[in-house]
DNA sequence: GTTAGCACTCTCGTTTGATGAGTGCTAACA
DNA sequence: TGTTAGCACTCATCAAACGAGAGTGCTAAC
C-alpha cells in the first residue's frame, strides 16, 4: 500500500487536529472541520489504510484516531508546513535579546525563560562547557592572611575565582613565581588536558619551589575537579508540563520531575545529531522517562564553533512547526548575540 | 470548658495518628490504639468537647476528627514530646557536614538537599544576604583590549568578579586611580548604602579625571544593580510534595509550585519571628497558597550574626517533633561550620 | 471508487444500592 | 456523677447497572 494525496492529506489533517484537540479524531470531526470533499466513510477508508500503514492508532475500539510515534515522523518530514514563527513571536524574541545582559550565564538562563514562554512548553537550555576551554592566565589577589584569591581566565573569556590556602609563609613574588609557572605551562590546554598530562610536569617543575608544592597542587586540584565545569542546564517553564492533558497523571508527573532534576539525563536528550533544528518524537528517545515527549533541539555557536545547545521538550502531540520554528530562531539570536558581545573585544 | 488531663491525651492521640495515617481518625480506633482505659463512647464525649474547643474538626458527619490549626497549634505548644532526633539522623547530620565544603553557596544548597532528605519534606534555605555585606576592596586585572575584570571583595569574603568596558585609551595606571577612589571612599559601606547615599561623593571625586567618570559610573551600576546581590534561595525535595496525600489535587499542586517559582514569596515564609526554632502553622501564615501548609524554620549565624534562615515546608499535617528536632540541630551544625570555616582566616 | 445505512463496540457520566465507619443520644450502670 | 452499652442515623465510598454518545467496520447501493 502506498501513501496517495489523499491519504497525506487525511493524515496531516488528523495530526494537526489532534495536536490543536488533545482528543482522538473522529471521521466526521475531519469531514467537518477539513474539506477534503469526501465523505466521513470514505475517510473512514483511508484511515484503516493509515492505520495499517503504522501512523496512526486506536486507543481503543468506537475511539477516533491518534498519530503514533511514525505517524508524526512523517508528519514533521513531509507534510509539515515549513517552520514559521509568527512576527510576533520575532519581535518579542528581537526585543528580548535587544536588553544587552552582559553576564553570560544570565543570557542563557534567560534564554531558557522566554524560549517556553514562547512555546508554552518546557525548555532546555545547556550552557557551555567551561571545562573544555582552555586555560589562559592566571592571577592572585590578596586576601585574608594566609589566603589568596585566586583568578583564573580561561580562553573563551570566562573568570572564575577561588579561594585558596597559601600558608602563612608565602610571599607575594613567592605566589608570582607560581603563577607565571602555571601560565607558561598551561596557556591554551584545557583543563581537561591539563588534569590528564601536564600535572607531572608541573609539579617537576615546581619541586625547585618545595615548600609550594603541596598548596600549588591542592589550588590545582580546586579548579580542576570543580563541578561547575561541567556544562549547566538550564530549565524553564516546567510548570508547562502540567498543562498538558497528556500530563494529568501523578506518577507521569513525579518521574518527569525527577528526571528534571538530572542534570545528566536532561543533556543526553539535547545531544547534538545533526546540523540544525532536530526532532525526536516519542519513542526515538532513548531515555524511558520520556518515552512520550519529543524534542526538538538546535546547537548555537560562539565564533564558529558549537559550544551549546537548546530545545524545547513536550508531548508528542505538540505543534511541532510552530516550535521548530522558534528553537531555529533563537539558536540564530543567540549566536549573534553570543558573537556580537564578544566583537566588543 | 477547660482541658483536663485526659482531653489533653485524646487530643494527642488524635493529633498523633492523624500525623501518621492522614486519615481521619475515630473514636475506636484511639481506644484501640492507645490505651487510655476508657471506652470509646468516652472518648466520644470528650471529642465532642475537643470540637466545641475548636481543636479538631469533623470533614463531614460520620467521619472520624482531624485536628484543626489550633489544635495542632496547641499540640505543638504543650502535648508534643520535646523535639528530638534520632541518633541516625545525628550521625547522618554529622558525617554530611564533615565533608569540608569550602564554597559557602555550595555549603548551603548541600544543606537543602540534605533537610529534606531527612524529614521527606521540602526544605528551604535562605543564603547570606550578600547586598548587606558591606565593600571591603577593589581590583583591576587586564582582560581584553577595551575591558578588564573588576574583582570585588566584600567584607564577609565574598568575592565576585565583572567584567567591565574601559574605552580602549584608559590606562593601567588611571584604572588603579578610579581603584583607590573606590576603595578609600567605600570601605565598610554596605553596597545599599553606597546606592543611596555615597554616590554624588564619588561622582564629584571622578570628576577631576572626566573620560574615566561615565565608565566607572557604569561598573558600579553592575554591581549594585546585580540581582545577585539579593538573598538566594534553594529548594531542595520539591518532590517530595507529591507524595503528601493532601496534595493530591492538581491544582494545589501547580499553585504550589508556581510559588515555588518565586523566590519572593519563598523568603517571606522564613522570615525570621523570633529566636531559636519558630513553628508556623496552616492558616497563621500569611500567604494564600500556604495556608494548608506548615513552616517550621530557624536561623543560622555567622560570627554570631544572623545572616540567613533554613527551614522545612510540609502539609500541616506533619512530624512537628522530628522536624523541629531536625530543624534545630541543623541549624546549630551550619552555623559551626561556617564559623570554623571562616576560622581559617 | 464513493457513499449511505446500520449494527456493533466502547467510554463516560450518572444513578442506584449495599457496605462500613463513625457519630450522637439515651438509658442503664457503678 | 461519670462511664458505658446499645442503637438509630448519617455519610462517604465502591461497585454494578445503565443510557447516551461517539465512532467504527461492514455491506450494499450508487
Amino acid at each position: 500500500m502506498q501513501m496517495d494525496e489523499r491519504k497525506q492529506k487525511i493524515l496531516r489533517a488528523i495530526v494537526q487536529d489532534y495536536i490543536a484537540t488533545a482528543e482522538p479524531v473522529g471521521s466526521r470531526t475531519i469531514a467537518r472541520k477539513f474539506n477534503l470533499g469526501v465523505s466521513p466513510a470514505t475517510i473512514r477508508n483511508e484511515m484503516a489504510d493509515l492505520e495499517e500503514l503504522g501512523f496512526i492508532e486506536q486507543p481503543h475500539t468506537s475511539a477516533g484516531r491518534i498519530p503514533s510515534d511514525a505517524g508524526y515522523r512523517y508528519y514533521v518530514d513531509c507534510l509539515m508546513d515549513t517552520p514559521k514563527l509568527s512576527t510576533e513571536d520575532k519581535n518579542l524574541i528581537e526585543i528580548e535579546t535587544a536588553k544587552r545582559i552582559s553576564e553570560i550565564e544570565e543570557v542563557i538562563s534567560h534564554t531558557a525563560k522566554l524560549l517556553s514562554q514562547l512555546t508554552s512548553l518546557t525548555s532546555i537550555v545547556m550552557g557551555p562547557q567551561k571545562g573544555r576551554s582552555p586555560f589562559g592566565q592566571m592571577y592572585f589577589l590578596p586576601y585574608q592572611p594566609g589566603q589568596a584569591i585566586m583568578v583564573v581566565v580561561k580562553e573563551n573569556g570566562a573568570v572564575e575565582n577561588h579561594i585558596v590556602d597559601i600558608g602563612n609563609h608565602v610571599t607575594a613574588e613567592e605566589l608570582q613565581q607560581v603563577a607565571t609557572v602555571f601560565n607558561n605551562k598551561l596557556k591554551g590546554y584545557s583543563l581537561a588536558q591539563v588534569k590528564k598530562t601536564l600535572l607531572h610536569e608541573i609539579y617537576s617543575e615546581l619541586t625547585k619551589q618545595r615548600h609550594l608544592l603541596d598548596n600549588a597542587l591542592s589550588m590545582l586540584g580546586a579548579v580542576l575537579d570543580d563541578d561547575r565545569n561541567e556544562e549547566k542546564v538550564y530549565l524553564g517553564g516546567t510548570l508547562n508540563m502540567l498543562n498538558q492533558p497528556e500530563f494529568r497523571d501523578f506518577d507521569k508527573v513525579k518521574n518527569l520531575f525527577r528526571a528534571f532534576e538530572e542534570d545528566g539525563r536532561l543533556k543526553k536528550l539535547l545531544y547534538p545529531t545533526q546540523e540544525g533544528v532536530s526532532v525526536t518524537i516519542g519513542g526515538e528517545n532513548k531515555l524511558e522517562e520520556f518515552q512520550d515527549c519529543s524534542v526538538i533541539s538546535a546547537t548555537y555557536r560562539l565564533n564558529g564553533e558549537v559550544i551549546g545547545s537548546i530545545g524545547v521538550l513536550g508531548p508528542t502531540r505538540m505543534d511541532y512547526a510552530k516550535s521548530m520554528g522558534i528553537v531555529d530562531f533563537m539558536t540564530r539570536s543567540l549566536t549573534d548575540l553570543l558573537t556580537k558581545g564578544r566583537k566588543r573585544t
